[in-house]
DNA sequence: AATGAATGAGGGTTCATTCAT
DNA sequence: TATGAATGAACCCTCATTCAT
């Protein structure tokens, strides 16, 4: 593996798992075994490296889960099943849950710096957009463009917070409790 | 005002701003215009401060929330939705969304240190088991215990993941969107 | 006990067992149980303190050895003897062996503080003066004050020099086997 | 000279005139004319140093003492003799006597630092030995070993005495009488 | 004779970053 | 591309002492 992507790598595990602050250049460095010289020839900042995990999470969110997912050949119905069991897969092989790495870094992040909340936005508003499409191909186009917004973001609220409930319990009976609750509600 | 109550109003206002990382010690001696000997006369450590700032937070819930709305005369369709309507209030007035005290350093601070995470914990489960209370009582009784536990932990992550939502788009609707959306599910 | 008192005893102890830097005036208050304000009442700094327990190791040793033993109406050979049992008595019951009170100070403080050696030394020349005496006695007069000066101070230092080994081995057989020696040498 | 020579040579030189605990890292890089960074990026901690120190100082000893004086191929009484002479002249050049280096670390942390009394011990048990090789060759191996060993400490105390003799009155005819007499006494 | 709140300089240490090579 | 030495501001915290009461 060549050293950006093991920085890159390194950075994102670190970050998901301790968050921005607690996670230093050294721990980036010592995780990675690189060097100094190394992490500042392939990132200005650690600011910078930051920003590109993100980026890495959207990619990574456009590619399984907006064109996959969401934008398969399947009813509305079940393709938000198969989000919510893409979500659930994540976690539930974790032994410390440690939140959503996105929704972490929102909580952590968006007030104190306009850079990092412009990127999050931008990755909750697409998945906000995708989902709102689903729900108006399942409510067979009788809600309105606004109307399947508010669902949409209705949903996305119940995700991260359950995650944020999964984070401070430690217990996944309530992802799985909340996920399955969603689910009966589309 | 006295020094401590001082520290801990700045200490308070500083954490939910900036959040646990951001907020130094010295950051919370300019705000409440205290010295450094001071600071450490009343309090053991950052952390201390911090605990201490979440109990108030406990407290002040215990009073206004558990004590007050959630347990007044009054039907639980009512007592839930001025639940909402507190949680609101607390934000409106805000020019800047900080999302939720308390979520905040759920993310922020529960992987990370066990202390935080149990006294984030004590607070959550008890809100939970306020909320299920009433949730029975609005269900007539027709619910198990269970039952109604995961409908109050879903209430909760709407709650959350509504503020999560507010502070990465700052965007208040979203938050008079989500709620309403609760209350007529109720 | 009074507060002065109580304050003397717990400085004593502590600095002889930790020493003066690591001893802290809140590490005294809290061992003898007292106050700022007692503090500061009683003694005007940290350092007055110090030399007060010093002034009351002096005492001790002028009354016990110098005007006890080393005075008795005994021979100087018994009188030396004595003064050897009396400071291996001192150390053989610890369970830690933290070295002379007096040679400690004389090493932590005596180039970095003046009016500590000047007082220090005021002990040690005492007691080497009446060492001295028993040495000429002890020689029957055969030797010159300055011989015997001399000899006295090689009992000190090998006194001190065991102790100082002492604390580095926290083997007590040292202690034994060259005070022994020293006993057969004179 | 490289940054981390300096700084161990500055903090050589500090710690043994002012001892450890009045040095301060300030200090130190004051003297070595470096800055905080820098001396992070050496050592670990100004505990680190200071080991560092008693090592080379250990290294020092090896060489000249051990390796030198006490295994050149002379008479025993003239090796011991080079020995007293050796450490003798370390002290006589000096405005100010601040004692044996090692001496005074040993009575300032080995009390309070086990990792420092282990360092200092080991050195102290491998001068001994040295020594002890020199007492049985004098004696022309009419000694045990245990007897051997037990004079060999006799003589480290008496020289460690003596230094602290010095430290506290600073008057270096002490030091000349008392390893005079250690000399006659081979 | 005693209280405990207030002071602020200084303690050791970590940080993200830059520089010379 | 990569190294690792150098930078210095900032971190949390402890210190001996003073002050008002």
């Amino acid at each position: 593996m060549k050293a950006k992507e093991k920085i890159m790598t390194a950075t994102r595990d670190l970050i998901y798992q301790k968050g921005y602050h607690e996670t230093s250049i050294r721990d980036i460095l010592a995780a990675s075994d690189t060097g100094k010289g190394q992490f500042y020839y392939y990132f200005d900042s650690k600011k910078a490296v930051c920003l590109a995990v993100i980026r890495s999470h959207m990619e990574e969110w456009q590619t399984e889960l907006f064109d996959g997912i969401l934008s398969a050949d399947i009813p509305a119905k079940e393709a938000l099943g198969q989000m919510l069991d893409w979500i659930y897969d994540s976690h539930k092989e974790q032994e410390i849950y440690y939140g959503c790495p996105v929704g972490n870094l929102i909580i952590e992040l968006s007030v104190v710096d306009e850079d990092f909340r412009a990127l999050l936005l931008e990755l909750v508003s697409e998945w906000s957009s995708q989902i709102k499409q689903r729900i108006l191909e399942l409510a067979d186009h009788e809600l309105t463009e606004e109307e399947a917004k508010v669902k949409a973001n209705a949903m996305i609220a119940e995700i991260q917070g359950s995650i944020l409930l999964l984070k401070v319990t430690q217990d996944l009976s309530i992802l799985e409790n909340n996920f399955q609750m969603i689910r009966t509600n589309l």
